[in-house]
DNA sequence: CGTGTTTGACCTGCGC
DNA sequence: GCGCAGGTCAAACACG
């Protein structure tokens, strides 16, 4: 359970930024990817405050691995967070916590699911407002929380909670492994 | 009318 | 035990 998302059922979420943006969105970027779990119930806070601390050691992800460009990321990748999804916290968990920083203007991003929002709060830890969805699939209890970064406003935080128990709406067009192929010729700009 | 959003109230965990 | 902060609920509302 270490790798929780790279092989993972939806990985969609990660392509679709880059192929199923609304064209008011030029400026999209993936830049960070976090894998979050134990880290994060230990009170260091949350996704943003981990973030907050990011400036001389930060936890990042550069993409390529699945063979789509980032943009403005020239990071190393050795700093991968490994998460043991040991639950030890007293709170039950939906399951693996992955956190995405992404450079664009827009807070809403089209992932390939259907999201309803449940509610938006001001946190102390970021002057932006924190908003929560939920997957409105039946059944599926999966969580995201998108927030700005408190740093840079232009970055948007979004941190996914649980794993999906149904395909997105998305892989009914296009599947992740043709998808693949595809992506080189689509998406290297 | 169905679906999604808004938003104040409420719940829960944690530190003191 | 109390207060704070984060997370969730649910009624009211908006919109197609």
């Amino acid at each position: 359970m270490d790798f929780f998302y790279f092989g993972n059922p939806n990985p969609s979420h990660t392509h679709h930024l880059h192929n199923n943006m609304p064209p008011s969105s030029p400026e999209i970027a993936l830049s960070d990817f976090l894998l979050l779990d134990d880290f994060l119930h230990h009170h260091h806070g949350d996704s943003l405050s981990s973030q907050s601390t990011e400036s001389s050691e930060k936890p990042t992800f550069s993409d390529t691995t699945h063979g789509f460009t980032t943009g403005a990321t020239s990071k190393n990748n050795n700093n991968i967070i490994k998460c043991k999804n040991t639950n030890g916290g007293s709170k039950a968990r939906l399951g693996p916590r992955v956190a995405f920083r992404t450079k664009s203007e827009l807070e809403i991003m089209d992932d390939g699911y259907k999201w309803r929002k449940y509610g938006k709060k001001s946190v102390k830890s970021s002057p932006n407002l924190r908003n929560y969805y939920k997957c409105s699939s039946g059944g599926c209890s999966v969580k995201k929380r998108v927030e700005r970064d408190r740093e840079d406003s232009s970055y948007v935080i979004t941190t996914y909670e649980g794993v999906h128990n149904h395909e997105s709406p998305f892989t009914t067009y296009y599947s992740p492994i043709s998808f693949l192929h595809s992506d080189h010729s689509t998406s290297s700009k």
